[in-house]
DNA sequence: CCAGCGAGTATACGTCTGTTTACTAGCCGC
DNA sequence: GCGGCTAGTAAACAGACGTATACTCGCTGG
């Protein structure tokens, strides 16, 4: 046996850190708590100690990733081609992007259902929305999220996609007539 | 106790009826085998019986539903829009479309997910792609299948979508660029 | 040096799941 | 009319899950 250094704010992040992880690959419900308390090298019991339960757990990992709105720093005429390139990477590459990530994964549970919808709603289409202005920016924001979310569980369900020269094109028009 | 007719077919359809309205309400996990049979008023032990198991059940109902592939039916000109009203009707309306919306809803169980790739691939991406044609076929079918999706995604997160007029005009401009 | 606070542990609890196993009872051919 | 196939039933099984509880042990302040 080692000498485990007794460090609660260590051993709270060394669970916060696997079960971001965890959520990330497999999604809410896939995931138990011993799942996460083994790959952080825990005690079960220490989830509930320091994060009340499994979804308050997830909740203070959905708190802690950054959000998707950087991408809407910039020019706004070359919004959608940024959008495309973010988008293009979810097509082809591997998980990454872990809030849309977990999100397509995690439909049952009506508790983490609130998160989710709280956090896209106000990490996501209102923040893109804000950007777009006029009068149905909400709508069209909506549409463009649609399209991530819809980008993410293609590849989830039938692999990544072999990336073609013409899909950043052909996702910078479907974002600008998203956002038209 | 009233008398039951002992009528095998008809017990099983009356299982397959109230699973298909169940997974479509709420989605596979959330669903449990008990609910079914409570539903179709039949014994939990019959699902086993007649359907060897609870994703049997499930590959019965999805191969049962029609194929969204009725949109495709009429001229290539005029296909983006068709596809447009019936996103539209998704964005709006209540459930229905039940492949997809299953899917939606269902992310976890292998076995499930193993279901849904073989339906969505044979049902709905590859006949999109036969009807386009061209090179990239493939992958404009898997970005229009994306819309679709994400469509769904946005509006079990969100809410439905107040509607629009533009709504259609929009959505029809998204699917050109998709399978230009 | 030692009392006590708190990090970490082990284990049990209660519930819910899909599935299986005996069992009961209705129908049909002989 | 009655034996046997079979639809339907009830109950239990085995396991997994999230959560709660009672405990051990190491560090630290006085």
């Amino acid at each position: 046996m080692e000498v485990r250094v007794r460090d609660r704010e260590a051993t709270r992040e060394r669970l916060l850190t696997a079960a971001r992880a965890l959520f990330t690959e497999h999604g809410y419900e896939q995931v138990t708590v011993r799942m996460i308390a083994a790959a952080a090298d825990a005690n079960l019991a220490l989830v509930g100690r320091y994060f009340g339960s499994k979804a308050g757990l997830f909740g203070e990992v959905l708190a802690g990733e950054p959000s998707v709105a950087r991408v809407l720093d910039g020019d706004t005429a070359g919004l959608p081609r940024r959008l495309a390139e973010y988008a293009a990477q979810r097509m082809h590459s591997d998980p990454e992007s872990p809030i849309l990530r977990t999100l397509e994964r995690s439909a049952g549970d009506p508790e983490v259902q609130a998160l989710m919808t709280e956090r896209l709603r106000t990490a996501v289409v209102q923040p893109l929305a804000a950007r777009l202005g006029g009068d149905d920016a909400h709508a069209r924001a909506r549409l463009a999220t649609a399209v991530f979310l819809g980008i993410g569980s293609v590849r989830r369900l039938l692999g990544p996609a072999d990336p073609s020269a013409d899909d950043i094109d052909r996702l910078t028009a479907v974002f600008e007539a998203c956002l038209r």
